[in-house]
DNA sequence: CCGCATCCGGGGCGATACTG
DNA sequence: CAGTATCGCCCCGGATGCGG
């Protein structure tokens, strides 16, 4: 991208991932770990192929990302972020807060959606009440794949995965599971948004932030 | 800008703020507060200035800034930040705390400097760890305007401003003057870089971290 | 199928000129 | 002082091709 040429702190960071789709590339990576070309595609819609070799190149040049080939039974390249891409975590995060405020109207009638993008509002918003309380497993199915949140000694942890037996399971579309994880509904109002549950639906308090 | 059209908060949020220049607009308004359009073109080296323009509309529109008249002795516009706008400020100093890694090699030959921007380093990275001790003045020089520091009851409050007798005077380029807010140069290596102290130089370590 | 490279149309961006 | 107007250019988006 082009230079601000201003010697300032934010100026200099704009100049490296100021360009278009960077940080959702990064976003995407934090999310994923390691990921061949073809999922980050998938988990970013709507960019063109070419721009994300482009910016995955540029990000390599940066020394965000690293680029690792497989072994042999895989064969393909993977990309991951360097230390100095996992420090962009906090930017994200702080990004995310602010951006919620858009997100309380629902989505557009296009936009996307991506199961894994549940997990950053469900670490950020979940907490664990009952820290000394046993293991809690708990299924989000919201889209292409399901999301499993492993509540335990007091960390909410959320990752890509099913259960056969989760101590529950929630099934519903992007938007009242998001305002069941940020707070912003409450059990009755997300089922009258069509929410259902499997399992004791009550073991959400466990983890839910208080309604603010 | 073109949306992403992603239901996912960070992309949220690039939609509105993701568009070249508009942080650093942001940025320059957290500094300077209420600003007239020329100061604020003045703090933005390299804006074209109907960008300037578009983004302060686009701004606006979004809710983050606010247009006000100023009453009769000035007679011109005043842009602001709104409440939404200073939620922005996070999003910034996360921004700048990973953006600093490029400033310790010096600025570009062709780098612009404002003596504003020091504001948010000093604050961020001086501490005052003598809360108890009398009130502290230190004015810096280092480019187009002087900045006050005051240190006063464990907080560090920098803005632009030039004291008749400050308690200390530092005086030298943006690099070194740096260096010496983040802890990466002792007093002796910033005097090699060509720093200079009106009054005790050692009246700093009240101020300086620990070097990292 | 994966991981791009190439081509091309449109629009955002940058620089300058101009105006009330 | 505070913008508007104009005009290239290059980045971006969408489609297609193509070697491994």
């Amino acid at each position: 991208m082009r230079s601000y040429h201003q010697y300032c702190a934010v100026a200099k960071a704009l100049d490296v991932i100021g360009d278009r789709w960077t940080l959702l590339i990064v976003r995407e990576l934090s999310l994923r770990g390691a990921s061949r070309y073809t999922d980050l595609r998938r988990g970013l819609p709507g960019i063109a192929t070419n721009l994300l070799a482009d910016r995955l190149r540029e990000l390599e040049q940066a020394g965000i990302v690293a680029r690792e080939d497989a072994p042999p039974p895989v064969a393909t390249a993977l990309f991951s972020l360097t230390e100095r891409g996992e420090a962009l975590v906090p930017v994200l995060h702080e990004l995310g807060l602010w951006g919620v405020r858009f997100m309380t109207e629902g989505p557009a009638p296009d936009d996307e959606f991506r199961s894994r993008w549940l997990a950053w509002p469900a670490e950020t918003f979940l907490t664990d009440n009952e820290p000394d309380a046993p293991p809690l497993t708990i299924e989000f199915d919201t889209g292409d794949e399901p999301m499993l949140a492993r509540v335990q000694d007091g960390r909410v942890q959320v990752g890509p995965g099913r259960s056969d037996s989760p101590d529950l399971r929630v099934i519903g579309d992007p938007y009242p599971v998001l305002g069941l994880l940020s707070g912003d509904l409450d059990l009755d109002e997300a089922r009258a948004a069509g929410v259902s549950f499997e399992g004791p639906a009550a073991a959400l308090e466990r983890v839910r932030p208080n309604r603010s």
